[in-house]
DNA sequence: GTGAAAGCGCTAACAT
DNA sequence: ATGTTAGCGCTTTCAC
């Protein structure tokens, strides 16, 4: 291992002559103090011939600011396009030089007093909820201490108190996707999706009224947990009950995954015997058999807009509390 | 928001009625100072009155590391378990109360220099390559300035100038499948997988040599881009041919999607018609059907065990360069 | 066993 | 238009 060498402000004001106060107005651009372009060039130059870079870690013990936000997500999500919106979170955050700094919700006792201690020790600036369960009681006590945060997931708990959330409109498709299973000819639908535990899940309600405007039979909603084995017993016992639907709503893409697989065992054909749709995105969905039809939702967009207003809190600026994303239904081959 | 009154070691010491530097030992548990056990307690209990937490980014501005370490991995990889790694890498650093800051590979000319940037700002004490194409002029270079770094991969490279690297056994487990297939009564084999652009791909080979120890003919080994689209289109062509394989063996998961849902567009039944095998973990090979035979990987160990060898690089311990994870051959069914 | 004091490298208010 | 200087909050050497 090599030692590192420091260059500092110091070195650099030396070389070109100045002093660090100026070195600093010029790295940083400051507004409101004028410095001449001969000088100017000086200080760029020494900064290239001396090969400087500015130590961050000064910097933010100055500003008091890490220039890093806390990205928290379910340790359950594994899978599909997640990484798509971490991706759009780095690139909002990119632009104003803030990093992602990536923890996993552990669901114990002292993941809360983490994320506290990570604002209070000023590791991090703010945090972004992903995808994952944020209960009641953290939420309260984000606001209550003044910690910027922001909740990124399919749809808004609208309960915002004080931060900020990012959803999509995809509840508003499903009626869509439920005329689409009757323009299919079938009467006969079902639902089956996760059953959540920290807030209330929207979508089966809406599935309800869906099949009601569209005048469908409702062969009832089937929730459960997330494990594979009891969502495929659970889809397997709906297909085989005498009331079989015809076609299946997933609430998420897992669901949904898990209905083709159980339909292809029990030798149903997809889309003759059964259609199927799901909520939400999964690269999965072009690759499975048959490529499943699904709204999607705008998981890059999500983060970087998401990103973005966490900034504009970060810097106390007024924004929209809360901003609904478009989503769309994509047509494949199941339904 | 609210505003953010810090409370300093300075405001801790004169609570408790000793030094700052007092304060200090107490908190970093200082080996060679001893402080009386009442002194110890006063600073412990004017910490929890205050309410106190170090600031983090003061301490490493006096350590001169930031106690974050980059994770780097590449844009396309938005699908499969690759979050399992980051779990593990999360876990492996955390004991040493190092966090990720996660970063993408752009594949652009600046990126190179964002990492040697965030390295000498002090932003970054060290990186971690996890499934990303690292091209050697970079690895040269991080080498030279003396920059740790880890790569994560399924196979390792071999030639780890200054780096370390963490790889897996699934090569040897070739043979092993290829096996397989000839127990399950078939002769010709086939193998599809990616055009790697950034280093040798030693699958190809260990598939060539695996077919000829088993006796089996060698329907030709097929590469193409990660292109959806390019993927399904040779996997079609290739069992469109008259010379049609009888198992495939799939470099990947996404290979052995593809060959799944084409061999069931086409009407092939699989393991009637077509047997199928992949080399990687991913979630769907349990979603899918049938359910995907493969290679799985310790993805989660891969990122523990990397983390805790870049920690030693960052501390400048002796540590092995290489280390290699076993996989496992998981039977499902298609195969 | 504990304290005083010197910085780490930067920014920004104030002085020139 | 640029320099001087005082910290930010911590660790650590050296005194006592």
């Amino acid at each position: 291992m090599k030692k590192k060498i420091r260059v500092s402000s110091k070195d650099v004001a030396r070389e070109a002559g100045v002093s660090q106060a100026t070195v600093s107005y010029v790295l940083n651009n400051v507004e409101h103090v004028k410095i001449r372009p001969e000088t100017r060039q000086a200080v760029w130059d020494a900064v290239k011939k001396l090969n400087y870079s500015p130590s961050h870690i000064a910097r933010g013990m100055k500003l008091k600011r890490s220039m890093s936000v806390g990205v928290i997500t379910d340790r359950s999500v594994t899978n599909y396009n997640f990484m798509k919106t971490l991706q759009g979170i780095k690139e909002g955050l990119a632009r104003f030089n803030y990093t992602i700094t990536l923890l996993f919700n552990t669901q114990e006792e002292t993941f809360h007093s983490e994320i506290i201690s990570y604002y209070n020790s000023n590791r991090l600036d703010g945090f972004i909820f992903a995808f994952a369960a944020v209960e009641d009681y953290i939420r309260n006590d984000l606001n209550l201490k003044g910690v910027p945060y922001l909740i990124i997931d399919s749809h808004v708990s609208g309960q915002s108190g004080g931060g900020c959330e990012v959803g999509t409109d995809h509840l508003i498709h499903i009626p869509g996707l439920a005329a689409l299973f009757k323009e299919r000819g079938i009467s006969r639908m079902a639902y089956v999706g996760p059953l959540l535990r920290h807030r209330e899940d929207p979508k089966p309600r809406a599935y309800k009224e869906a099949v009601k405007i569209n005048h469908l039979v409702d062969c009832g909603s089937y929730l459960c947990s997330f494990d594979d084995d009891e969502i495929r017993k659970m889809v397997h016992d709906l297909l085989m009950s005498p009331k079989r639907p015809q076609g299946i709503l997933a609430g998420n893409p897992r669901f949904g995954f898990h209905t083709l697989r159980v339909a292809a065992e029990l030798g149903l054909r997809i889309p003759g015997d059964l259609l199927a749709a799901s909520l939400g995105t999964s690269a999965f969905h072009d690759f499975c058999y048959p490529p499943m039809t699904a709204v999607e939702l705008p998981l890059f967009d999500m983060g970087y807009t998401g990103a973005e207003m966490l900034v504009d809190i970060m810097q106390d600026k007024d924004v929209d509390r809360i901003r609904i994303l478009p989503s769309e239904i994509v047509l494949r081959g199941s339904l």
